[in-house]
DNA sequence: GTATGCATTAATGTATACATTGTCAACGAC
DNA sequence: GTCGTTGACAATGTATACATTAATGCATAC
């Protein structure tokens, strides 16, 4: 028998995933609209379990259901950028100070730890994709350990939303080593359980990513992506 | 003809609207388990509109859609409510200092002012009902202030997830009159520019206020509402 | 030539019939 | 007596037919 029993899921849940997969590898672009009949047939069912992950994706801001038009794959505008990687850079910081509050153990930190290795070897390998994974990983982590179900599920949402713009900029700005000793700094100032520390050195590190990302997209004229 | 003329609305967001104010009135209360054909027929329409509605409000944290069990509404727990207040009190303090920066003149601000006038009215009337509602307008008009959509989504959300609970701590805790002067406070320093002094004394509000809360729910054995 | 209005039509919004599946209870075996 | 299996049932998940509505284009009048 197979190791994971088919374990049908539904058709709904089926397409909130290909949709997702579709918006972020650039199969639908952003800006472009799509009717629920077409993408019905595009993921072999019938409308209604499309037509109930596209309200589900709309509210997690990825698309909007236009009425006769079909459903648009929302563009990034810079501003929307700098709104959400504020909400990140606050989110984030307050995980950081709680984690650190909460006095974890070396072994709770590891993961966190692992993830930081794994930028750094990406890094001397020059390897991006790889990078930008753990990188992702890092900040996931990070709110996790903040103990926030809420902060979690906010922070991947915003995280979601500005996936495409920087998989789009990842192979334009610099390789980034200063971002991988603030990663340091971070875990340091959580496991010596200094909340001050871990918050204000990592709210320097996400405004300095915003300000990086943003002036490379302005110089790029990407204004929308 | 009428001063808005009828605007159909559909009858999905209809049954949002309705669902929202059988849960915040109580009519659904929290635990509780209803099928969809029921409240289809409660509202006068057929499964599909309120199936969507339900997987909306999904979306936003007020209640559980489970496979041939209904529809649940999500009670709130004493640690839900630390978490959602967190959220609120980094949030909303971002949103004071950004605000603060923003250097609105005294008409821009003239909102802000008002509710804290309806609030001291509300005060000295002992009207606890009035005082909550322009307590509800300060905050999100401070979120407003601070421009960030993406915030003023956040928070709407938190707030509607707390709605029941401080409704019923309304009448418990003893007449907010700290509350008003750091409201005032609050905006005094968003007047004068001071983006430091508006988060920090937001911040501390915030937290006040949250610690008068999680206190009155603890004493109480509100360990769920 | 332009503007207005009507008709067409295409797409969503809704209802409903049907398929699928998890739950519960009854029955039987151990 | 308890545990497991089976089967009926009930509720959701899905498909599809239909109603509604707004956009588009064409015709007609000015």
């Amino acid at each position: 028998m197979p190791p994971v029993p088919p374990k049908s899921k539904s058709n709904s849940a089926i397409a909130v995933e290909e949709l997702r997969k579709l918006i972020f590898s650039g199969e639908l672009p952003a800006g472009s609209d799509h009717l629920e009949s077409e993408l019905a047939v595009r993921l072999g069912m019938s409308r209604t379990p499309v037509r109930e992950a596209a309200l589900l994706l709309e509210g997690q801001g990825l698309l909007k259901v236009r009425a006769r038009k079909g459903v648009r794959i929302l563009p990034i505008s810079i501003d929307d950028m700098i709104e959400i990687y504020d909400v990140l850079t606050e989110l984030e910081s307050m995980s950081a100070a709680k984690a650190a509050d909460l006095r974890f153990g070396s072994e709770d930190l590891q993961t966190l730890e692992d993830t930081i290795a794994q930028m750094e070897t990406a890094l001397s390998d020059g390897d991006r994709d790889a990078w930008a994974a753990a990188d992702d990983a890092f900040h996931t982590e990070l709110v996790r350990l903040g103990g926030n179900s809420r902060v979690v599920s906010i922070v991947a949402l915003m995280v979601d939303q500005v996936r495409r713009a920087k998989a789009v900029t990842l192979y334009m700005r610099p390789l980034p080593t200063q971002s991988n000793k603030d990663h340091r700094s971070v875990l340091d100032a959580i496991a010596a359980g200094d909340a001050k520390a871990a918050h204000d050195i990592h709210y320097a590190h996400r405004a300095a990513a915003k300000d990086v990302l943003i002036n490379l997209l302005r110089q790029n004229r990407l204004h929308i992506l």
